[in-house]
DNA sequence: ACCTGAACACCGTTCAAGT
DNA sequence: ACCTGAACACCGTTCAAGT
């Protein structure tokens, strides 16, 4: 007749954190970042809204896991594209084009600013190479700025008075790395 | 014994879109663009929330007018500041210091890009002195883009590996300067 | 152990009713 | 002509109750 507390199984669990975080950044690409709604994730993972805070914080802890996750990746394109300052810029650009809404997230305002300095990374060990030990944090900065910077502008629509846009980056790089040289 | 249409006076206006928009860019000086809410805006001019509707279409439309707001101070500090690239680049890092969340707002995100393109034209002006007809537009490009990555990175906090920023700032305008001469 | 319905605070927005 | 209270939809979040 009594039931012992065994024969009460836990409910299975429905989601994992790693499919909240997909989702999101789903929602993030599609309808950019107030689309990123505790009850529009809720529903593609399959669960309600209350049940996402067993597995994350708040909202702006969500957030600042796609945020890193989409680091991740930004920093995967660009070490995919070789290790010289051009091929690293060019790896963000295209990274920048394929996922917009990740990139700007990631660059405008309320990024951990331990994400910028990791996305940044690589640039600092490529300036190493390129201008030597002695200004290479300098020139890092110099490069991460304006390439942030372009892709931002660029992603905004900014860049509206004609003119092609890859001609324009490459001039840009190409004057830039001219600079560091002299 | 009947009333008039001329005795029911119209009630007096208790506030303007002026004062309104003031009062939402104060807003968000002091706590960020999430600051900017209709109650709070409502509250600093002393009318109720509802009432802001008839000087404003919606929230989307007082947060633009505070960016185009913004958008002019910008330009009157870099106007102020000088007319080669280098004055104006310093007078834009003075706003932003001065102005932070409205730099950062401006630059960020959901910015109009008619406001981005207002704001870059005195480097555009600028550039053409510098560099000549030929190149101008792309090195306007060159140097807002840096500009623009360079103080949105600095206001976010994301240049963290030590050294003087005044300092990254100065070398980065300097190697732009050299690299658009050679 | 995980999930849910119900509830709360807060926000933007509309609208009929006041003066 | 401008202002307001009341109401609605929507969002994030909490929590007691279910299994």
């Amino acid at each position: 007749m009594s039931i012992a507390k065994e024969d009460r199984m836990p409910t299975p669990e429905r989601t994992s954190l790693a499919e909240i975080v997909a989702a999101a950044a789903d929602l993030l690409e599609t309808g950019g970042p107030a689309a990123i709604t505790m009850q529009a994730v809720a529903v593609r993972v399959g669960v309600k809204a209350p049940s996402l805070y067993k597995r994350v914080r708040d909202r702006e802890a969500l957030v600042a896991l796609v945020m890193a996750s989409a680091a991740d990746d930004l920093l995967a394109a660009m070490s995919t594209a070789g290790r010289t300052l051009a091929d690293i810029a060019r790896g963000a650009r295209r990274f920048a084009h394929e996922r917009p809404q990740s990139f700007r997230l990631l660059f405008s305002s309320e990024a951990d600013s331990d994400i910028l300095a990791r996305t940044s990374e690589p640039l600092l060990q490529a300036a190493r190479s390129s201008v030597g030990e002695a200004d290479h944090l300098e020139a890092a900065r110099l490069i991460t700025a304006w390439l942030v910077g372009f892709l931002t502008m660029e992603l905004a629509g900014a860049f509206r008075l004609g003119g092609d846009l890859d001609t324009a980056f490459e001039y840009g790089l190409s004057r830039i790395l001219a600079g560091l040289r002299s």
